[in-house]
DNA sequence: ACTAATTTCGTGTACGTTACCGTTAACCAA
DNA sequence: TTGGTTAACGGTAACGTACACGAAATTAGT
């Protein structure tokens, strides 16, 4: 804004006005050791004064300095495949990152199973990393490695979920508790006036349920907080076989009969099979995530609506985190929730995850 | 993939293989005449088997290259700040590839008068630019300047509405159609099953009306292909001082009784406004953008749905695809649609625009 | 065959930084 | 004084590409 030839200053420039060389220049512009605090203060009063920005093209030439991020989340199972999402997200960013010489090697653990969390985990703290990417999703086990890395000092960001009072970079993912809200603010909108509402739980670990909590806590206090006579039930289902998920669904739907049903997670694709099955298509299903199974449920009208939180932009924007945080020393927003993005059967063709 | 050490290939290991000087690979890279054939082919060859790919740092530290962009899109009145919107995006992705010797110069025009667009068009064409992004909003002012653009071989990209056919470099957009089919989907779900709905239609200039008749379109087919008994009523305002807007309001609504009333345009607000003072809440009310005056009706519940598609990201997607295409000579897609967002008062909080 | 015109190619410098190596000078101990 | 140590700084070769200039090689013209 100051001045139109702000393009053209360099160390040169700004070693010519402080009376030294550039030599002395680039060590108090990288902080190194070996410079006098008053020369220190006479260079730095300059490039303050004249707004000097560093020729990223020329840095990246010359230097060849490499950093190191390493990514920990969920491998993805036959059973569900949401994690291939963020993957894709985190391949994207370490591509175009990889040109300013940083290096992402992706590491994987299974859901259902802490210790290959653990293993991970150790695999990355002897890997000597600069930065690392996590889903913490089973608390007490993260807490450990997140400790870890604090004395190391290396930076942390989560994704999908978090971990809240956890000195790290940042978190990005969903408000969960904002996500069930918002379910109970369509699910309001539907006829009629006053409805009976099954909530459904489907997961198998333990550690991951107050992932699921907070929605449903969302959820119900939408209709508290609204005054509305809608009637909640809810199941948990802690097989994820189709044959147990199908007993209980049965059971529960024979008891009474229901208007709604709501999935908390993306496992709303099996309770659509049931519907589908049995000709259920008087209940209006909502439920969470773009995947190919719960499209299709959507496309053939057995969903009604799925709720989607960009998890490749997670992915994506974590590594991005990272590398903003420790390549140009920006600073990062502690916690970015994603937009909670609400997918019908007539807008699903044009979404990006 | 082929090779580790695929990163340290460059002109000068080019040049030995070939046994020429890297004077004349650097011709061969840049095509530049003074080469000839035989070893013009030697050297492709070897670029080819090597998987060469320029060191785009140094590509950028050595070139005095400058590109020019000229955008031109309404201005924003104080009718409507829509286009507030793109010009961020516009104005984030020129900060983006400032640095890549981009400059991008913004020309604006008036909604409202035919002649300002001209106006804008002819600078543009005297100002000797690299690549121009444009809202093609008059259809006959457009086409005289794109065919002048296609002379002079000047790419050209589309936001926010198109003129399919028209040779370009794409349209970066809404798809109306499909965005107006989906505000139907959503009406739908509103109770009761028999409804009467009225389609409001605001905008003076009569040339952006096929704009809003392609969202009409889609709304309306919904219905017949869906059989659903759902009486739809139109009305054109095309006046949009809110004293015409309420008296024409005012007449048709003490005609019939509405359930749902769809205004095909971000002047929703107006009829809020209409909502708010007249004490009506029972009829629902959906329409487009996420502008601070619709977001505050939709915060009240004045509105119930809010259609929104990213107008921010589509002016900066719109400059990048320039960018990809003549920088990096990246083939870019012809139609690039954008989402279909649902707004409400339970997820705008998180809404990027 | 000789010169002129033209095509084809090589060399050198510049781009702004980084990082290493060398130089100075200042200080202390012997 | 001398020698040695070290903090403070200067100088400069890279990094990979662009481009101008001029040399060399080829072709054309007589």
């Amino acid at each position: 804004m100051e001045k139109k030839n702000s393009g053209t200053v360099g160390v040169k420039e700004i070693a010519r006005l402080a009376n030294v060389s550039i030599g002395t220049v680039d060590r108090v512009l990288n902080n190194r050791v070996g410079v006098s605090e008053k020369t220190k203060a006479k260079i730095l009063k300059i490039i303050e004064e004249l707004n000097y920005q560093p020729n990223i093209f020329a840095r990246r030439l010359a230097s060849k300095k490499k950093l190191r991020f390493a990514t920990l989340i969920p491998q993805t199972s036959s059973e569900t495949k949401y994690w291939e999402a963020p993957l894709n997200g985190i391949q994207q960013a370490a591509n175009e990152i990889k040109d300013f010489g940083i290096e992402v090697i992706p590491f994987f653990f299974d859901q259902n199973d802490k210790a290959t969390f653990k293993e991970g985990a150790s695999k990355i703290s002897a890997g000597e990393f600069d930065g690392v990417l996590m889903a913490p999703m089973f608390e007490d086990e993260s807490i450990a490695f997140i400790e870890e890395c604090n004395d190391k000092k290396i930076p942390l960001v989560f994704i999908n979920s978090d971990i809240p009072g956890h000195n790290n970079l940042c978190y990005i993912g969903p408000n969960l508790y904002q996500s069930g809200y918002l379910s109970a603010h369509i699910v309001n909108y539907l006829s009629p006036a006053n409805k009976k509402t099954l909530i459904v739980n489907i997961s198998k670990e333990i550690d991951l349920h107050h992932h699921l909590l907070r929605k449903e806590e969302g959820f119900r206090n939408y209709f508290e907080q609204n005054g509305s006579t809608n009637e909640l039930t809810k199941i948990d289902i802690q097989q994820t076989g189709y044959a147990h998920i199908q007993e209980k669904l049965a059971k529960q739907l024979a008891k009474e009969k229901y208007d709604v049903v709501f999935v908390t997670n993306s496992r709303v694709s099996t309770v659509a099979k049931y519907f589908e099955e049995n000709k259920i298509n008087d209940i209006k299903l909502i439920g969470y995530d773009f995947l190919e199974d719960n499209i299709n449920y959507l496309k053939n009208k057995t969903i009604d609506f799925l709720i989607c939180q960009k998890p490749q932009e997670q992915g994506y924007r974590g590594l991005m985190s990272l590398y903003y945080h420790l390549v140009l020393h920006a600073n990062i927003e502690k916690e970015q929730f994603m937009p909670i993005d609400i997918i019908t059967k007539e807008n699903y063709q044009y979404y990006s995850n």
